[in-house]
RNA sequence: GGGUCUGUGGUCUAGUGGUUAUGACACCGCCCUUACACGGCGUUGAUCGAGGGUUCAAAUCCCUCCAGACCCA
């Protein structure tokens, strides 16, 4: 018997290294597998890669994720689809800036702009190789060619020139509004970047005056913001404080600059039973403050400064931070005799997601997209896609219904793209770059082409360069966008969008949105606002939205938990020999874990297996190999052992004369084979992994190996014929779950590469296809079969005879007439 | 405080009204059998989060509560 040509022992880490090493050595060979061809007459499935922010080390949960959409992108490629799965970087954005200052202990704004940019650019760069590394590991089948960086100036034009387009159509406004802002920062934020942390706060009861004498109190924990009250409000329904309604009230902290009393007037917001159930609603301690001014028709003060200091307003407490005023107005307060009561309680403050500073809200002059409008349609083109799984749409509608305000996308920050326009002296007019180029108006002027727009109405009054010498002095915007205006527009760029025209008429809308559900309500929902106002389509055909990798207990992964897994760690893992072990800090106590091989394909498995989409999942390294290494080794045995039998010149033609197991197993993969194909074309991993896990583990090895052993042995053909193509196809099949492994496999056995296959496998032999006659009685047996051969190797067990020894006794059921001469054989049956 | 989702043996998981609730890992027991002991076979082990309801019949539908996750106020 000649030696299996699979000569490896068993699969290993070094071997999947190896391969995963070889895999990218070619770039042409590579871009020839991966590389997205926009002349194919293929199908095209354009994947809106998420594009990973770098910044330093790689979440195992997210490279979980983006192990899975490769999973998605094979699979694409098997079904015959011309796959474009783009590789993305994101790097625009406030966390780069953090790092920079974090790691010169300097704050930015105290730069040379242009200074400050570049060495933003050249930390981030450094990131980025190692998450470029990273994803080649685990085997991310990128067209890294074609690799797209949110900062480049290409990207940048993209978000500009629509930008542009959209001021245009009217979708983008400019207008004075109360705005989230992070006076730490020195900028403006969007409502979905806010969140709430606890923080203790003293709650002081204030007595205040009317004009008649009355005193009441009130309670607020912003007592420095008393000089921009603009009206004092009770439930209409409460009779206790009736009587007031429509007198005045004094204010009970000095102020500049504007009336020392205000009006008592009626609001349904006012909760009667909190405090004394009287409020006072000032220019804006919170967004119900915002609410109760534009309902009341009021106008607002400016009462803190874009440092984050109390303006003239305050008084005598003017230039004081929002701390030191609140301090000092409770100080000022009590002297006066008006502090009644101060109580600490526990509360949870609106804070930036980022700095993890309190905000403020300020009147400020901002760029908005006009979204309240538009709710309903975008709700018609969400209806038109798929999500996967159905439930985590509501994620969405959810978010949806709860806006109420537009989106501000104005950012007083620098790594970021720039807002492509220029005021002109007289205010009226604004200047826009033309289409399709990247500019930077903070420090240069507007370039050939560019376009002089009415700032209100719009329209285009004409060229700049014909209008320049009659609009005085020119003054380039210094503010950038919001980040997620950038990564709103990523399906955008991805399906050729400005650049591309003829493939984005058939690339868009983009096939695929793969993301995680933390980021519905920004990234998704966005690139969504942005297909509507734009273009008036739905983004995508599927909506993918898988959960977050949580630690072995089910809680959220984080640096302060203690929690973490670095991704590197585990696909490292059994490399040169190389244990893997991590401290993980538990609810209880710090546990230590242990693996002793991993990698890529294993940890592939897992996730392909483990968990179905949408589900959070518990990363437990130690559960990865105990559950799926053994699945590895198994599958590679299977190959192993067909790989030391003749490979026959024509696996493609069916033999006459196959034996009636051979038929049989050959059924049995034919059903599995059609679940399979049903479930990629689903996008459904989950479905797909397990039926073949399920029939490579199972029902091929233990019944049919066992059963044709001999057979092999002497050589039979048709037996041959049938194991190799089984595990040829096999191994086409399984090629997006574990790429490496199966090409090792496919092109050592088989001389031919499993990721090179672009039609989903044919069926080996049509006559016993599902809903087949011969086919469907064959399965019938199946489970009758494989009960056989358990019973008959537990009675040789019970009688203490191993297995290869004769035994006698043992009547095979009239069912199985057909398999009679090979069940004796099999088990020496007499 | 509100919304959405989730809750099945020790762990993970299948199962959206109908036999005895699926499978994997772990545990325990047996077995070196010419691919694989990083293997094979088998045994234990679940009142399906708790309680109530609808039904001839509930893990599955409804209600209440509890726990977790995400989001919001």
């Amino acid at each position: 018997m000649p030696a299996p040509t699979l000569s490896d022992k068993r699969w290993s880490i070094d071997l999947e290294k190896r391969i995963q090493e070889a895999h990218t050595e070619d770039p042409q060979v590579y871009a020839r597998r991966y590389a997205f061809n926009p002349e194919s007459n293929k199908e095209f499935f354009v994947i809106d890669t998420p594009p990973p922010y770098p910044s330093g080390t790689w979440h195992i949960g997210a490279v979980a994720q983006y192990s899975m959409i490769d999973v998605i992108a094979r699979s694409q490629r098997l079904l015959g689809k011309e796959v474009y799965f783009p590789w993305g970087v994101d790097r625009n954005g406030i966390n780069i800036e953090f790092t920079v200052e974090k790691n010169t202990k300097r704050k930015m704004k105290t730069y040379d702009r242009a200074e400050f940019l570049e060495m933003c650019k050249t930390t981030i760069e450094e990131f980025t190789q190692a998450m470029r590394k990273t994803a080649r590991r685990v085997g991310l089948s990128c067209d890294y060619d074609r690799e797209y960086l949110t900062d480049s100036p290409e990207y940048r034009t993209v978000t500009q020139s629509i930008f542009i387009e959209l001021f245009k159509k009217g979708a983008i406004i400019e207008d004075l509004r109360p705005n989230i802002y992070d006076p730490v920062e020195g900028t403006t934020i969007a409502d979905a970047e806010v969140e709430r942390l606890p923080r203790r706060t003293k709650l002081i009861d204030v007595q205040w005056t009317c004009d008649d004498g009355t005193e009441i109190v009130i309670s607020t924990t912003r007592p420095e913001l008393i000089c921009a009250c603009g009206v004092v409000v009770v439930h209409p329904d409460d009779e206790r404080y009736s009587h007031l309604v429509g007198k005045r009230i004094q204010l009970p902290m000095p102020v500049d600059g504007r009336e020392t009393s205000v009006e008592i007037k009626t609001h349904p917001s006012v909760k009667s039973d909190f405090g004394s159930g009287v409020l006072m609603v000032c220019s804006f301690g919170d967004q119900n403050d915002v609410a109760v001014f534009r309902e009341l028709g009021l106008t607002p003060f400016q009462a803190i400064n874009l440092e984050g200091r109390m303006t003239e307003l305050a008084g005598p407490f003017a230039g004081q931070t929002v701390l030191e005023a609140r301090a000092a107005a409770i100080e000022h307060l009590e002297s006066e005799g008006r502090l009644v009561n101060v109580v600490e309680r526990e509360q949870e403050i609106p804070v930036s997601e980022r700095g993890k500073n309190p905000v403020e809200i300020i009147l400020l002059k901002e760029w908005y997209v006009r979204q309240t409008h538009t709710q309903d349609r975008i709700k018609e083109h969400a209806d038109a896609m798929e999500f996967h799984p159905p439930r985590n749409k509501q994620f969405l509608i959810d978010w949806m219904d709860n806006i109420s305000i537009d989106w501000p996308i104005s950012r007083r920050r620098w790594y970021h793209t720039e807002i492509p326009i220029w005021y002109c002296d007289d205010e009226d007019k604004i200047i826009v770059p033309p289409t399709g180029m990247y500019v930077q108006p903070w420090c240069e002027s507007p370039p050939e082409g560019s376009q002089v727009l009415d700032r209100s109405s719009r329209e285009v009054l004409g060229d700049f360069s014909e209008m320049e010498k009659d609009l005085g002095t020119i003054v380039g915007e210094e503010k950038v966008f919001d980040t997620w205006m950038d990564s709103s527009n990523s399906n955008l760029f991805v399906s050729g969008y400005l650049n591309h025209p003829d493939v984005f008429e058939k690339a868009f809308p983009t096939a695929l949105r793969p993301q995680g559900k933390e980021i519905v309500r920004t990234w998704l929902y966005y690139t969504l606002l942005k297909s509507t106002l734009l273009l008036d389509q739905p983004g995508f055909k599927h909506v993918w939205i898988d959960g977050l990798g949580m630690d072995p207990w089910g809680r959220k992964m984080s640096k302060s938990l203690g929690n973490g897994i670095d991704a590197d760690s585990v696909l490292e893992c059994g490399a040169g020999g190389r244990t893997g072990s991590w401290k993980v800090k538990g609810p209880d106590k710090t546990v230590s874990l242990r693996a002793n091989k991993i990698g890529s394909e294993c940890f592939r498995l897992w996730k392909a297996c483990d968990a179905q989409v949408g589900d959070d999942f518990h990363i437990n390294p130690e559960e990865i190999e105990k559950k799926y290494f053994g699945v590895l080794t198994k599958l590679f045995n299977v190959a192993r052992f067909a790989s030391q039998f003749e490979v026959p010149d024509d696996l493609d033609t069916c033999p006459d004369g196959l034996a009636v197991e051979d038929e049989w197993i050959l059924s049995e993969f034919q059903a599995t084979m059609e679940t399979v194909q049903k479930a990629w074309a689903n996008l459904d991993i989950y479905t797909a992994t397990q039926a073949l896990k399920t029939f490579g583990t199972g029902v091929l090895p233990s019944h049919y190996l066992e059963m044709v052993k001999s057979r092999l042995y002497d050589e039979d053909t048709n037996a041959a014929w049938t194991l190799h193509r089984v595990v040829r196809d096999f191994m086409s099949a399984f090629t997006p779950v574990c790429p490496f492994f199966t090409h090792h496999v496919s092109s050592t056995i088989y001389d031919a590469s499993a990721v090179d296959v672009d039609a989903f496998p044919q069926q080996a032999h049509p006559e016993v296809a599902m809903g087949t006659e011969k086919g469907d009685a064959l399965r019938a047996l199946s489970s009758t079969l494989q009960t056989f051969n358990g019973d008959t190797w537990g009675y040789k067990k019970e009688q203490g005879i191993s297995l290869n020894q004769p035994v006698s006794g043992v009547e095979i059921p009239k069912s199985l007439e057909a398999f009679t001469a090979i069940l004796t054989r099999m088990h020496s049956l007499e």
